[in-house]
DNA sequence: TGCCGTTCGTTATAAGTTGTAACGCCTGCA
DNA sequence: TGCAGGCGTTACAACTTATAACGAACGGCA
């Protein structure tokens, strides 16, 4: 999936054995969670010895770390695949919806509680510029028609993180409300906060998607 | 704050050292968060072996909830508070803020990341439907104004959750949401997602909000 | 005042975890 | 065919949570 076919067999093996390191422990998190990731039962479950991983793995944050990257790639793929027949922030909204509840887990690895110490690195924060260029993209097309709020002014100045990208200070306001109330509905939802309530989150998420819209 | 000083000696020991090991807890998870939470570390620092604190907890889990207990009950007297004046869906949404930015791992505590197989206890929920009922009181105050939307109509059929609150379908609607945007911007602030942009979450804040209140 | 039982804190132990070190085999390259 | 490097092993260290068994201290009660 990461590693390219490489050249000589011993490449070619270590890739093979790191990819199936990472599928067991992709199976691992998705039904215990990240935080219960245990190289000792891969490594059983392999049928090796627990130090066997370290050939493949510095440790266990360097596995979770290519597994972020994973799943940074593969929902960047998916909201790629959402806007290929044209920009547009439902359809973006509502393929990211269909990638999270597609493997819950897998999204709290990206979006969940982050450990304190840990810093992502560059390659992250690379994939998750990416996403909000596209993010920004769909929310180009149909601009919002509404008076300035104070928010837009300070994003004329705060745009640092959209300097690359033409779109107005109203864009910026409407991508970042699209991803914050996207990510509202969904990691309440996913948390089991919604469990004793018995009212559709799909349907909430429509009314937020469709109010953002509106404007 | 959670045990009420007892008749005998020994229970008013007993509730005295709980009272410390939840102290220490609560500075540890604060610091390195709740994952990093260490019984044996909370004993090294008290002066005390490991095994000793079982006397006064069954496990890390039962700390844990006992901590995830306090935490709700400070937040529903935090809302609490804020509601005295009067219901206020900004002074309910401002005071939830500021409680979570006082003290963000107490927050993830809650609504971070949940261990899959944990299931909360009836306290917990007891507490959160505390809290949502103060939800809906705030929100009864200036009922949104506009058409009904198809979320509306299926929380007319769908409003388990709020059986015993008179507020109409328009007023849960308008919670729900409140909940989600509130937690949207919160969460992904407190997880770090908007690290290197640069712009005032307070300000995307009080835009959703303000745009949540205006209809 | 003295006794006696409950509770407390201890050490020892079990069963885990991550991660390092040292050793031997076996593969694949020259 | 030889040999160097990668691979997997066992052994070990330093942790963790949690249980068991023992001794001491404390408090209620006669």
């Amino acid at each position: 999936m990461t590693e390219t076919d490489a050249a000589t067999p011993r490449e070619r093996y270590r890739s093979q054995v790191r990819a199936e390191i990472k599928e067991h422990a992709r199976e691992q998190i998705a039904t215990a969670g990240a935080s219960a990731l245990s190289l000792n039962a891969i490594a059983k479950r392999m049928g090796l010895s627990g130090p066997a991983l370290y050939r493949y793995y510095a440790g266990r944050d360097d596995l979770i770390t290519e597994l972020v990257i994973d799943a940074y790639r593969s929902l960047a793929d998916a909201l790629q695949a959402a806007s290929a027949p044209g920009p547009d922030p439902a359809a973006l909204a509502h393929a990211m919806r269909r990638w999270a509840l597609d493997d819950p887990q897998r999204y709290l690895l990206i979006y969940g509680t982050p450990v304190p110490g840990y810093h992502a690195p560059d390659h992250v924060t690379l994939i998750a510029n990416e996403l909000m260029t596209m993010l920004l993209d769909a929310c180009s097309v149909t601009p919002p028609d509404r008076p300035t709020t104070p928010l837009d002014a300070h994003l004329e100045n705060h745009r640092d993180w959209a300097a690359h990208h033409p779109a107005p200070p109203a864009v910026l306001h409407r991508a970042l409300s699209l991803w914050t109330r996207l990510h509202g509905v969904l990691s309440l939802e996913l948390a089991g906060h919604f469990a004793g309530m018995a009212f559709d989150p799909a349907l909430l998420f429509a009314a937020e998607l469709e109010d953002l819209l509106a404007d």
